[in-house]
DNA sequence: CTCTAAACGAGACGGTACGTCGAGTCTTCTA
DNA sequence: TAGAAGACTCGACGTACCGTCTCGTTTAGAG
């Protein structure tokens, strides 16, 4: 007779429950408040109140509303970290920043990263916890894909991989957070051709 | 036949203060928050009691908070809107971009943009008001610089600038909002060069 | 602001009207909100948007909301003063009792009245205008009704008028104000009942 | 040996407070403000920052500002229900409304329940529980001594006690609350001496 | 018959109070 | 003893009405 969402108020006794299913349903209560309401609704109180732990509980794990959204957020949506290497460079970046655009552009979890950065900037705990959980890998990730493609010599020798990452998929976050151009397929497509080919005319 | 003159001009007594004056004060007073305290400290009630006004002038005249700050903030910088051509598109682009980051990270106004961005993704006021009169105008100027460069030959036919200005500004925004990496003037340079030249190797 | 059933705001032109015309609709405008909407929702905000005239104008002329109050409902009920003679003391007693038992518990104007009793209590101007213009008038007509019975012998010669007043409508204002008890026309005859004969037995 | 009249603005911490003391510092701050002030300068957020609450502390006890002036009241006068009885209603009668007169001319408490009455006129909440805590157990107590004086004989079998209080306390409450004739020891004898003889003559 | 002073409407302003929300802290109770 | 319940202070929010004051307009009355 478990195993119940709970769309109740999750009442439960007074005592003492196990870490372990408190973190849980926090974490539950937390991720589908942030995907549902967003950020600007997301409230420590909500959170309490959703998943039945006492708001002393949170503070005491997490230290901050941002830190708790981030978990929360990562608890819904789950790692999804991968950047396949065909060997062709411009069609693995090509592919990786239409399912970025996608990504961000149509699901719920895409739409509520711009608001998890926006946090992040008057909030220095969220900002150092974005970093290392969620841009730094995917940072990395992309990193290495270009440093190989360097070493199969398909990008010029004195190109910084870490500028390219923002010409690419800091450019997309550009349109994300100041949406004064959309966020298309064939954006993504011109950032490769561009980036690759150059714009100059010699 | 007591007419007195009563000279003092400090009689501000319950009534009505010219608009103007207040708005004046007001501006100031948010411009000096923002700039000094940040975004996570602004506040209307602050606003209020620096600037002398009562909130409710400041929800009669701001519509919202963000809407305030904006305000504040473009009465404390300025607009500064400029884009010299001297003809050389890569000079005039890492010109420009080093300027941007000179003033992204040396200058308070600099640090606050950062916040005002991050707020707007959870205020669709702020949004639209940052788009319209921050964003926008920067992008157009950009935007008619890169299109001159195009009539001048000095760009390829089929290149988009608007996409051209996100992976030149949006990748100092990335670096802005995203710190992974730091922004610098090298930086700047690479920008330009990777974009103009291309990265790939035939 | 408050959408009353008047079918237009009542838009004049900005400049000088005529002070009757102006007063005239500032009287029937109070005594519309007071009747329809009650003392606890009487505003001069709201006087002076149902009325046309500026907030500045109601200030000059009446000094409280009060008086404002007090000119809206005599505008609206009008005096209503009359204490027929028919000789038999105890019946016109009794008659008179009953119709202010109606007035107060069947019409708008009775049940507006105990609000204004009641903001009297911390409304010294009103307090004095209250007793003036309403309770004064009204007790000297009652008090020169028992002078003249008394004259015919009907009431005993020590007994003080002012006293009889109080024991008969005092006791009706006891009930509204303090409603423990219902205020009936038994109540009003049972009043007269046993001050004329006296409740004591030998 | 400390005699300190609580100079400081009542600094606490930030957490709880056990909920009985708060509520006995603001019980008192609103019985001293509001025999103090009266019930025009009676405010919840005066009550709140002479008490040291905050404000939502108050809203979450008390419904109304007229609920927690009434609490104030009763926990600054304390009940105060007596009615002697001698045997004779005549003197008894006299004697208690004497009391009662001497208490509402001559005491803060009783200058200042007119303003409770009144404020109760527009206040249904403050309505019911004035009735329920200040008036009703009063007109009990003067009820039960009019049916035993009935029953030895002393009254007339026809006799309302309900109305005859209204004719003794009401007459008395109406100088209260509309002041054309002064609330004195002479009226009340004459009350009691009116409705036990009566005023009429064969 | 014109000119001026008074009165008006419009409405902004500072101020007090309201009632509400969320954050973060603290105490007491329970499992 | 960790967690829950829940009450508390604090800061801020957005609103209502108050009484005051400025501004521009209109009309009545003086010249």
């Amino acid at each position: 007779m478990v195993t119940q969402q709970a769309p109740e108020p999750a009442r439960r006794g007074r005592g003492r429950r196990p870490a372990a299913e408190v973190r849980r349903e926090v974490l539950r209560a937390a991720g589908e408040l942030l995907l549902t309401e967003g950020m600007a609704a997301f409230t420590i109180e909500k959170v309490a109140a959703l998943s039945g732990a006492s708001r002393v509980t949170l503070y005491k794990w997490w230290p901050s509303k941002g830190a708790l959204a981030l978990d929360g957020y990562f608890d819904a949506v789950g790692p999804t970290l991968a950047f396949p290497d065909t060997g062709d460079i411009a069609a693995d970046l090509t592919a990786q920043l239409r399912a970025f655009v996608h990504l961000m552009r149509d699901t719920r979890a895409g739409r509520v990263m711009p608001e998890l950065i926006g946090h992040a900037q008057t909030d220095p705990e969220l900002s150092a916890l974005l970093r290392e959980r969620y841009s730094a890998p995917r940072r990395a990730l992309a990193v290495e894909a270009l440093e190989r493609a360097k070493e199969r010599g398909r990008l010029r020798e004195d190109v910084d991989p870490e500028v390219v990452v923002d010409q690419l998929w800091g450019a997309c976050y550009h349109r994300l957070l100041i949406p004064d151009q959309p966020l298309t397929d064939e954006f993504a497509e011109a950032l490769v051709r561009n980036l690759l080919a150059g714009i100059g005319r010699p």
